[in-house]
DNA sequence: AATAATGGTTACAAAAGTATAACTATTAAC
DNA sequence: GTTAATAGTTATACTTTTGTAACCATTATT
């Protein structure tokens, strides 16, 4: 283990590296057998529910996606009534997408689906655990949550690419 | 909030359910734009990298990917070098994949560019959350990795979806 | 008013991922 | 020893995702 800058922050990214898979799986299954979703769409649908309306290219920047990839994946929601366009009056050129009644209940029903996966597993802690589990998934996300997701200033998928050819 | 079941249970749920897309930005990015990776090659190689040696359809299960996606995504890896298989000599229908010593050095400079995102909005928190963090996430991680990846015995996802229609 | 910058879309081509089914090789069961 | 099950691959057709570039429409700059 190096001391680099602050060892608590490795620690911390050691963690986060670790957990990142461990919560993959459910989604991945869900999605394939029980959802009409893609990775992207469902993505997409999640971040709206996360911070209500966005425009796309906050959406992009949110998930590091290309503008062209986002504009794809919000037609097929808009398709099926998941998501809907908004023009914002101040700057015509903007659009924001807000989830949609229909959407809000898609994303609460696949996220049942996964929690049921997630709780046959999860069912197989001991009581402690759990109750260690929740107070620190609690905490790791209510402090994930405050990190300001910057990018979404300089941040634009395609353009940031071209820059480094 | 509903009681349901365990609400412990279903407390964390919601937590995980928050995490992950938190987690997910800075691998994207990175799988992007610093590594000749996708995200499938990326897990596997993750998967392996954490769980040592895996046969075809144990990774298959890890990532509820089925089979036939598992062995392009290996036969890719292996011709990077990244991994290779071994025989089973108990056994000569299986296949394990390992990791190899360019695999895991790759893995880790990947790893190291994914820090390198995080760790810049890392550092936009402050001292005590960073503590906190520290603590919390390793606890989170250490409680999800007990949990028996069951599934891998009666999971075979190309089959299971078989059964389902 | 002309020009540049920004937010989004459109249009391809290419790479990646998926589902399904058929297939080989090996082991297990009867 | 024949049959069935398991592990993995091959083949194929299809959908998603990506990269790149050109393209509107609108706003900002001068």
């Amino acid at each position: 283990m190096k001391e680099e800058t602050g060892s608590n922050i490795d620690l911390i990214i050691e963690n986060l590296f670790s957990i990142k898979p461990l919560l993959s799986k459910d989604y991945t299954k869900v999605i394939r057998n029980k959802s009409n979703h893609t990775h992207g769409t469902l993505l997409v649908l999640g971040t709206l529910h996360n911070y209500g309306k966005l425009s796309m290219s906050e959406i992009g920047c949110y998930l590091a996606v290309p503008k062209p990839t986002v504009t794809t994946l919000v037609d097929r929601l808009i398709a099926d009534d998941l998501v809907e366009r908004l023009n914002d009056p101040a700057d015509r050129r903007i659009i924001y997408i807000q989830i949609t009644k229909k959407g809000m209940d898609d994303y609460n029903s696949i996220k049942k689906e996964i929690s049921l996966e997630m709780k046959e597993r999860l069912q197989l802690l001991s009581k402690e655990n759990l109750s260690i589990l929740s107070t620190a998934s609690q905490q790791v996300k209510e402090i994930l949550i405050l990190i300001p997701s910057d990018p979404c200033h300089p941040c634009n998928p395609s353009t940031e690419n071209l820059n480094k050819k």
